[in-house]
RNA sequence: GGAGGGAUGGCCGAGCGGCUUAAGGCGGCGGUCUUGAAAACCGCUUCUCCCGAAAGGAGACGGGGGUUCGAAUCCCUCUCCCUCCGCCA
């Protein structure tokens, strides 16, 4: 959410930034709205003012023992004067809320303009491009024939986009989750946390999923509670409506959760394989800062998320989202894509961006600063570090053998008991 | 699921219809004193919105609604926390 003055004062550069993002909101009518609420709540403070005086006298002319009927009945029809006018200033202030619940964040100066993902800037290649002798095959292929992914029985338990890991398979997950987090935690000065998987509308809204991205999410039937899309909603809502003061800042969280998404809109993309499905495993990283530090901590934060691949020599590369292709929240965005040898492409692996003072403003995350009156808002982070079940594709397809074996990458064989290869059992 | 008790400023804690401008304490900040510190004493300690050159005004005692000229205080409702009982991994 952007500052209610902010949008008022800045309604022209605000209508210039959106186009840069392919957006086209009517702002005409929110600056009647705001002029309209604005006149309302001059009107009932005036008359709430003089009932609060005229509330005094007649305190003190009852304790004289005096009757103040007269002022009394004044003072009625003053009360429900104010009661219409509270009705009308509610629902203006609604309309307006709703208005900057759905203007998207202003792309940060540094974001490449563009249109859609083909104007995104690549920023490194890193790792080596690997070489095979032989055709390499994509995951799926390889997970089936060594009988640790089983689609058919995934969609039998719960539809498409779901899958069932077994042996090997299941195990590699698990380790790919140890040893991100332990990365994190232990080298990079992560704090572990692991919050419920699913929250409640407010929550929702303050990292920004919600009002405008509900039809995304699986909503529990009868209540309105949430599955979590990523960890990003309950661990940056941890310090929701909290003042933090700036010797506790930065925060680093790092949290493993499954994330659950319904994949709207996306029909016929990615049907194969567990590229997209509707629950996935991500070790996510957040950071809370103050705002003079938080574009080089989101370099820190890339950096941490790329360290992953580095570790198990996965070939990738990192693209600046361009304007036309940020989320709706982020001023900036990062994606780690890694490669896919068995189906010939780069895969977005990691989203790494900065919110500046976006979800803070909705979230109520405030900063208190040593010696100085007053709050201002925090800047927090996220990124993947990384998305687990992609990063268990890239291994599935980077370290594949010609004889349909996998084998293990060094960093992980601690992880898995030790385990050098994955091969078909007999 | 049943029965009770709670929610007040950074923290503890009073207040239960109008001198509340939210007492008092703790913590924090500034000052006096001191070689320095402690103690003592004095003062200051929240956020949001509106208007404006300045002054000013309005709102917030868990959330929402109601009663009243006037609500932290009375009523309704929701949420969360605590105690006891039942059920349960």
């Amino acid at each position: 959410m952007l500052d209610l003055r902010f949008v008022r004062e800045n309604i022209d550069l605000l209508k210039k930034k959106l186009t840069l993002r392919g957006d086209d909101l009517d702002l005409n009518s929110f600056i009647q709205v705001d002029q309209e609420r604005r006149d309302l709540i001059q009107n009932v403070e005036a008359l709430r003012s003089q009932r609060n005086q005229v509330s005094d006298e007649i305190s003190k002319i009852k304790q004289k023992g005096d009757a103040a009927e007269d002022l009394v009945a004044q003072m009625r029809e003053v009360s429900q004067e104010i009661k219409k006018l509270e009705i009308d200033l509610k629902e203006k202030e609604e309309k307006l809320q709703s208005f900057l619940l759905v203007i998207p964040n202003i792309p940060h100066e540094s974001v490449p303009v563009g249109k859609n993902e083909v104007d995104n800037k690549e920023v490194r290649k890193c790792g080596q491009l690997p070489a095979f002798s032989f055709e390499p095959k994509p995951h799926w292929d390889i997970g089936e024939a060594l009988g640790i992914l089983d689609f058919k029985r995934g969609a039998k338990l719960a539809g498409a986009r779901f899958t069932l890991y077994k042996d090997l398979g299941a195990r590699l997950e698990r380790a790919l989750i140890n040893f991100m987090l332990d990365l994190h935690i232990n080298e990079h000065g992560y704090q572990e946390v692991l919050p419920p998987f699913m929250v409640n509308r407010d929550v929702m809204t303050g990292t920004g999923q919600l009002p405008k991205f509900e039809e995304d999410l699986f909503k529990i039937e009868g209540l309105d509670y949430f599955l979590i899309p990523t960890a990003e909603v309950p661990v940056t809502n941890i310090h929701r409506d909290e003042t933090l003061s700036e010797q506790d800042l930065p925060l680093y969280y790092c949290a493993y959760t499954p994330c659950f998404r319904k994949e709207a809109g996306s029909y016929g993309k990615d049907t194969r394989g567990i590229i997209r499905q509707h629950q996935f495993n991500k070790v996510e990283l957040v950071k809370f800062c103050v705002p003079e530090t938080s574009y080089a901590e989101l370099e820190g934060l890339l950096r941490d998320a790329e360290e992953v691949l580095r570790r198990l020599d996965i070939h990738y590369r990192v693209v600046a989202l361009c304007t036309g292709d940020l989320g709706f929240a982020a001023s900036k965005t990062y994606d780690i894509e890694v490669w896919l040898p068995g189906q010939g492409e780069f895969k977005e692996i990691s989203s790494c961006s900065i919110y500046e003072t976006f979800q803070a403003r909705r979230a109520g995350i405030r900063l208190r600063r040593e010696g100085k009156k007053g709050t201002e808002l925090v800047h927090t982070l996220n990124g993947s570090g990384l998305a687990v079940g992609r990063t268990l594709v890239a291994v599935l397809e980077n370290y594949q053998q010609e004889d349909g074996s996998v084998v293990v990458p060094k960093a992980l064989r601690p992880y898995m008991g030790g385990i050098e290869k994955i091969e078909r059992k007999r």
